[in-house]
DNA sequence: TAGTTTGTTCAGTTATGGCTGAACAAAAAA
DNA sequence: TTTTTTGTTCAGCCATAACTGAACAAACTA
């Protein structure tokens, strides 16, 4: 039994000897990584399709992601592509075949690092513009904005380090 | 001029020579403290409180904040003790005076880190659950699950560095 | 004692953004 | 051509939570 080429079908299998426990255990993971992307500020939905896509690596049609997780095509096409625009999952056609396909990007999880580094600048730039405008007397205030500035920097730093760790 | 000790006050000094421009470059770093907060999820007035804490590193009293930052004495009691549970500010009294006063702690990246690494276990949690739960035959969602957790362990050894060479 | 000051709590309002159905456009099939 | 398939967009509804005003409790002052 392949539940990973036939991911359309493993919720049809409720009645299978490995199939009602194993089959809460995923739904319970899906759920807990869409519970857990609403904590860092992404949407629900995305998270869902992030853990579907743990689950069955993909690819998966753009119909199935509706059908499997229960949500619209409206919310299948706003996430997805989100989520592909952030470098987690990528957008794949298949030969002869009209619909659109995801799956799992070679290395979702350097993308989030990236993502993070990319709000970490921001925000040097925020301390920057900062430090600019303030004037040079707030002596105290220009040197807590420095030691944020150190702080973000060793975090880009730590980060870009791990990224090479975790990296091919 | 002590734009540090006089904190409450720095607001009326419109008419001054360095006033009105530097007063808009705090203000807007104030602001995008907030904006950023809102970005990460938190409550906008977290965000601002922590930023007017970077500027004035306190003591601040609990109805100054609420002046300064024009809101509600609820939510500086709300927000306020957040960041304090969170080790970013920390409350103190000061002899003599039954009001409560804030102040920026320590070091307040450090706690910042400290909240992610909650978060890393967390899901380092949830893959353990889903690592059980799966049934050993589905082979490449065990695997992935293994990268995954590969990742978050790795991400929270270098964060855990990371405060190491913060420190003291 | 009654009256202030001070912080917390909670019900209610408001703002934000997620999600959906429906309308739409593009492209293939009939 | 008309019809069907497929994905996107947008107005509107809904859920969540931020924020506030008001009521409250505790502790000080008179």
């Amino acid at each position: 039994m392949d539940y990973i080429s036939e991911a359309g079908h493993v919720s049809a299998r409720q009645g299978h000897e490995t199939g009602k426990r194993s089959q809460e255990g995923i739904t319970r993971f899906i759920e807990q990584m869409g519970l857990s992307a609403q904590q860092d500020g992404v949407a629900r939905i995305s998270g869902r399709i992030f853990g579907y896509f743990i689950v069955h690596g993909g690819p998966v049609s753009f119909a199935q992601l509706a059908e499997e997780l229960q949500i619209s095509r409206a919310s299948v096409s706003t996430n997805a592509r989100s989520l592909a625009a952030l470098g987690i999952i990528e957008r794949i056609t298949l030969p002869g075949d009209r619909q659109d396909y995801y799956q799992l990007a070679v290395s979702p999880f350097l993308r989030m690092i990236e993502s993070y580094l990319v709000r970490m600048q921001q925000m040097q730039n925020i301390l920057q513009q900062a430090d600019d405008s303030i004037p040079a007397e707030m002596h105290a205030t220009h040197a807590r904005l420095a030691q944020m500035r150190r702080f973000y920097a060793a975090a880009v730093q730590a980060n870009q380090q791990l990224i090479e760790d975790l990296g091919p």
